[in-house]
DNA sequence: TTGAGACAAACAAGTGTTAGTTTGGGAGAG
DNA sequence: CTCTCCCAAACTAACACTTGTTTGTCTCAA
């Protein structure tokens, strides 16, 4: 059994995950930080050029992973339907795997500064135009019902993003039932 | 037209759901909320308690205004169809005509201190599971399909709760098309 | 003249961050 | 095997503000 020995590195980014999402980015000090991962606040510094820089490590990471997460989906064989469906668990499946993290970065993003601040909106804006663009095709092929795509992608997201309570919630639901039942129950509405 | 002269009390208020919807309730200082209300910081306590007590105000105001929506809906000759869908939009009106204001509530929250904050967290689970009930029952007689409630009721909230940026985006959407359509898309998902 | 509401001044506590210093362990030389 | 030297990573102390809030005073309409 290889008790893996994490780095005060990642100590770090892992405690801060928690407490940002436990209590918001705004409202998490540097020492209470330090003290949680059992150091003093200057240390942080040796690790993280800033508290910004901290934020944008966890945001970034997610996006890379959500990117990633959507690699294959949109091979053009696939009806629309099962390339939304893939989409959707591919989703579902970066935020399983990374609670806290993936909390963070849908609720935080916000108070990133400004170079950093630009960037995640881009691509978040260029992550969303690929379910967009799925659902688009799928209007016009007949697949989908005709419907506001707006509306439409911006619903399926805000439900996927809020799959973080659920797995917090009491009842015991898998990755793989939460992904099944709500893509069924978005797939079933946009059907013609 | 008269041009409604309003107090400094409400005018704190509306300053306050605007800057915290925009910037988050703990990145707001009191020195800035009066600066934009255009008196000094000190003038907010002849109003206010307190920060928290500002939000409170804010929070359970748009709670109450849930549970006022609600009203009627629960009628009981009415299939568990029409009172899902009478409660969407019972749902989404509220938030469509307390914009700033519903999206506080949402996203701050959390920042309320300790007796507000078990009052809040009550009156919620209270409303969550008006929604549950309808559609509890709603699958007991056969309207709905089999599904995990507490899934779906989840679904549904984050989809409704997310309508505020809908309104935000550059298309013009009115709050009846969207509680039209979402209503559709999410019912359509429901049935049997 | 009373009272509401604005104010400046100040409080204690907390903010992110920097400077300068100490510590401990590993590499290389004798 | 020991003795330097080095460097990462921890530390203490402090800086320059900012935080929410209180106190006491002044003003002005009723």
């Amino acid at each position: 059994m290889a008790t893996a020995t994490i780095s005060t590195r990642q100590n770090i980014r892992l405690t801060a995950q928690k407490l940002f999402r436990e209590r918001g980015y705004a409202a998490v000090g540097m020492r209470e930080l330090a003290k949680e991962v059992g150091i003093e606040a200057p240390s942080i510094y040796n690790h993280y050029k800033s508290k910004d820089d901290l934020l944008r490590e966890i945001c970034s990471d997610i996006a890379a992973q959500f990117f990633k997460a959507f690699e294959g989906v949109d091979a053009d064989e696939k009806s629309a339907t099962k390339k939304l469906r893939a989409a959707i668990k591919g989703h579902i499946s970066v935020i399983a795997n990374n609670l806290e993290a993936s909390s963070v970065f849908f609720q935080e993003w916000m108070f990133l500064e400004e170079p950093n601040l630009a960037q995640f909106k881009k691509q978040r804006h260029e992550y969303e135009l690929k379910f967009r663009d799925i659902i688009d095709k799928g209007i016009k092929k007949g697949d989908f019902k005709p419907m506001n795509i707006k509306l439409v992608t911006f619903t399926i997201f805000s439900a996927l993003n809020a799959t973080y309570d659920l797995y917090r919630s009491n009842e015991r639901l898998t990755q793989d039932q939460i992904a099944e039942d709500m893509a069924n129950l978005l797939l079933k509405g946009l059907k013609s």
